[in-house]
DNA sequence: CTGGTCGGTGCACAAGCGTTCACTGAACGG
DNA sequence: CCGTTCAGTGAACGCTTGTGCACCGACCAG
C-alpha cells in the first residue's frame, strides 16, 4: 500500500514530483492529522501506532522512521497546535487598538480560530490533564509563555499601567483562565452557531466586568 | 485470591461478621478505588478491566457483577466526585457569612477539598474532556447545576441583588471557571505547600478583583 | 433443613497491541 | 553510471485485552 493518500500516490510505481524529503514530510503530516483524529475518542494515551500507521496507509513498522513513540508523536502535536494558537494571538495583538472594541474583537478572533482550529483546541484541552507527563508540562509550559506574553501587554494600557508587576501577572493569569473557559465551552457547543453566539455574548460581558475591576483596582502598597 | 483485601479476607472459609450485600459493596467501592488510582496514567478510556480486576483481587469476569462496562464505572466515578464537591460547596456557603473575608475562607475551604480529594477532582478535571462522551455530558450538567446554585446564592449578595438575572448567571459562570482553573493549577502543584500557597494567594486577589467588578456593575436598562 | 440466589472462579478464545528483524527498491550524491 | 541511503515492507514474537461459558459454594429466605 502506498502512504498519504492510498488511491493516488504511487511510491513503487512513476515518481510524482517530489523529492524524497518531500514525501516523508508529506508522511509526517499524514500522520500528525490522523493521530490527532484517533485521539478524540479517547485521548492521546489511547492512539495506538498500529491504527495510526493504518490510517496513514503506512506498515505498522514505518511509524518508527518518523517518531521513536507515540508520546513524541503528542509532543510534536503540542508544537504543531501552538503555532496556531500564536497566530491567533498576534491576530489579537495587531487589532485596532481601539480601547472601546478591543474585548468585542478579541472575542471574535477567538470564536473564529477555535471554529478553524477545532482539532487544535480540543487536542490542548484533552491532553492538559489527560496526556503523557511530559505532554502535559509542555503544554503547561507554554501556556505560562502566554499569561507573560499577555501581562506586559497589559503593562502598556492606560489603566494598570501603574501596577505592581506581580498583579499585572495575577490579572493575566485570570485572564487567560476565563479564555481557555470560554474556549471550552466553544468547544462543548459542537459547532452550533446559536450556542457559540450565546458563549461569545458572555464572553464580552465577563471581559467587561473584569475590565470594570481593573480600572477600579488599587495595588496595595 | 479474596476480594477488597488480599491477605485478610477469605471468601471461601470462615465468615467475617459481613453480610453478603455488605461485602459486595465493599468490593464496589474496592473497584471504584482502584479505577480511580488507575485512571491517573492515561485517562480513564485507558483503564482496562483486567487491570481493575487485578488490582482489586478478584477474576475478571467477576467485574461484571457489578458493572456492565468501564464506561458505567466512569458514571458511577462521577457520581462519587460530585458528592464530595457538593460536601465542599455546602462548606462554602455555612462559612461565617462575613462578608470582609468571605474570600478568605472560600479559598481555604477550596485548598482543602482538593488537598483531601484530590483523586476526584483530578478524575473531574481529566474526564471533562477525555471521558467518554456519556462522562463528559454528565460532568458539564453537574457543573451547570453548581453555576445555577451560586447564581442564586449571588442574588442574595447586597451588591448585585439589583442585577437582572442573566448577568447574575455571567457572573456565576466567571467565578466558577475562575475556581476551576484554580483547581486544576492547584492539582498541578502537586501537593508542594509553597505552590500551593501561591495560587491560594493569586486566587484570593482574583475573586477580589471580580468582586471590585461586581460591585462597580450595573445591568444594562 | 433445604433450595435458590448470586459473587466469585477458571478456562478458553479471537483480536489487538508494541517491537524485532531481514528485506526491497526508488531516489540521491559523487 | 554506480554505490549508498533510507522510507516503506511483511512475517513473526510474546503479551494484554474484552468476553463467553460452565461451574462452585457461601449466604439467606422459606
Amino acid at each position: 500500500m502506498s502512504p498519504v493518500s492510498s488511491p493516488s500516490a504511487r511510491p513503487g510505481a512513476a515518481a510524482d514530483g517530489l523529492s524524497r524529503v518531500e514525501r516523508k514530510e508529506l508522511t509526517r503530516q499524514s500522520i500528525l492529522a490522523a493521530a490527532l483524529r484517533l485521539a478524540e475518542t479517547g485521548g492521546l494515551s489511547a492512539v495506538s501506532l498500529r491504527q495510526v500507521a493504518k490510517d496513514v496507509g503506512i506498515v505498522p513498522t514505518a511509524f518508527y522512521r518518523h517518531f521513536d513513540s507515540i508520546e513524541e508523536l503528542g509532543l510534536a502535536l503540542v508544537d504543531e497546535a501552538f503555532v496556531s494558537l500564536r497566530a491567533m494571538l498576534r491576530d489579537v495583538r495587531s487589532a485596532d487598538p481601539a480601547f472601546k472594541d478591543i474585548i468585542d474583537s478579541s472575542v471574535r478572533v477567538l470564536t473564529e480560530h477555535v471554529r478553524a482550529q477545532r482539532g487544535h483546541f480540543l487536542f490542548i484541552a484533552r491532553e492538559r490533564f489527560a496526556g503523557p507527563a511530559a505532554v502535559r508540562s509542555a503544554i503547561r509550559h507554554e501556556i505560562e509563555l502566554c499569561e507573560r506574553e499577555l501581562a506586559t501587554d497589559l503593562a502598556r494600557l492606560p489603566g494598570p499601567d501603574a501596577w505592581a508587576s506581580e498583579d499585572l501577572y495575577v490579572l493575566a493569569n485570570l485572564i487567560v483562565g476565563a479564555v481557555v473557559s470560554t474556549a471550552e465551552e466553544l468547544l462543548a457547543a459542537e459547532g452550533r452557531r446559536s450556542a457559540e453566539d450565546a458563549v461569545a455574548e458572555r464572553a464580552r460581558t465577563q471581559l467587561r466586568m473584569m475590565l470594570v475591576g481593573a480600572l477600579n483596582w488599587r495595588s496595595r502598597p
